[in-house]
DNA sequence: GTAAATTTTAATTCCATCTTAAGTTCCCGT
DNA sequence: ACGGGAACTTAAGATGGAATTAAAATTTAC
């Protein structure tokens, strides 16, 4: 699950984002309206929690213009408490949610994910591409030859790979997606996983192998 | 059973919440209709008490647009004598019951039994999941080894983990849907209790167990 | 009012997962 | 075919979530 996280009051942000990144969360920060604006449109999120307050773009205007655009992507708007008209504003500008600062952060949790439940529901069902299903609720990845529980950034490579087939992705794009932005691991570890993971397709005698066009990314590819 | 209460006057809703929790019930408390619609729309409670009055937007809005928003949870109304009229219109909105102010703790205990018994129905019944079995009236946990009698919490988490196997259940859920987003307990409790009902389930010889997923919850397997 | 049961806290240990690091292999241009 | 960079593999080390236990706090029962 991928997050956008638009704070401008930079500890709060920070505290927030280690917080979602506990919680199995991938985020990443900005700290204006216009940054905002400009990542949702770079990527594809699976929620975004946008302050009302912030330089630049305020909240409300970063929501509808995304909203314009065409973004359908689930939005919960964090206010003060008192802009309290805002938040009105806010659902009638295509919010789904919003939240009064102080907020607790067991409250942010819960409701983001109420809010990415609906997105979720299907991505609860299996992903199967040749011979090989992954099944999103127990991380179960099996093939004819058997089936094996998968760790967590495991499970998060394979999705990837899973949801896009024959589609070209770069390193750089996994420790994206699944690392985050501030992330300070090394690429290597792209390359680890990459590993484990065809040694377990390969034990499992799948028909389908992550193939490699050096320098571009990686692809999942059915053989035979 | 979760439920969400609603009422702006402090010490009510003070008082009314230790009755309910002393009855087994887990209770969110908000003073506001805007706080009410936003925890309904976070959670799925197991009925929901709304006062008429109150700050912001008053319970027959918060129950339309909860029935709007497609939220079947069963709502109670609580009004004062004077507001008779609301009450019709508050059945005609979709809400399940109504109940005048002043009222008596055992009647509202009453109603609220019978207004989520419907929901509740197959829940008098026994869970079954491998050769262990639940009994949700009794809080019997049995299998070929023996049964044993779960206290309140331990046994709602089985009753969590039964009513869903396979699928996975985070820490942080257990806390929301039992404990409360008002609760301050840390989450070391729920494992506290995994572990005590993992050693319940061996003495008995049960085919089921509860399997972690590191740093994203907990499933009930069948063994075997 | 005391004993028993339940729930919570706290301290400690454990271990799956993640990361690093270091060595190896593969591919491609020269 | 050789050199270099990119990709791969492996295993050891670090990390932090989870497990366990006991004891304290709280509630319930008698």
């Amino acid at each position: 699950m991928r997050l956008l996280f638009a704070e401008d009051e930079r500890s709060l942000s920070k505290a927030v984002a280690t917080i979602l990144q506990k919680n199995n969360f991938s985020v990443d920060t900005v700290f204006d309206g216009e940054d905002a604006l400009a990542y949702m449109k770079a990527t594809e999120y699976d929620g975004v929690i946008l302050d009302v307050m912030m330089p630049k773009m305020d909240g409300i205007t970063v929501l509808k213009k995304a909203r314009e655009d065409g973004i359908k992507t689930p939005i919960l708007i964090l206010s003060a408490k008192s802009e309290i008209d805002d938040k009105v504003l806010g659902l009638d500008s295509g919010a789904n949610d919003y939240l009064t600062k102080p907020f607790a952060a067991k409250e942010l949790l819960a409701r983001i994910r109420a809010m990415t439940r609906t997105a979720s529901l299907q991505a609860d069902a299996c992903l199967h591409v040749g011979n090989v299903t992954l099944d999103c609720a127990t991380f179960d990845l099996s093939a004819p030859g058997g089936s094996y529980k998968l760790a967590n950034k495991e499970f998060q490579m394979m999705e990837m790979l899973m949801r896009h087939p024959k589609h070209l992705i770069s390193t750089e794009r996994f420790m994206e997606h699944i690392w985050g932005f501030d992330s300070e691991s090394e690429v290597n570890v792209v390359w680890v996983y990459i590993s484990y993971l065809r040694k377990k397709l390969q034990a499992l005698h799948a028909n389908v192998q992550i193939k490699v066009q050096r320098g571009s990314g990686y692809s999942l590819e059915v053989t035979e």
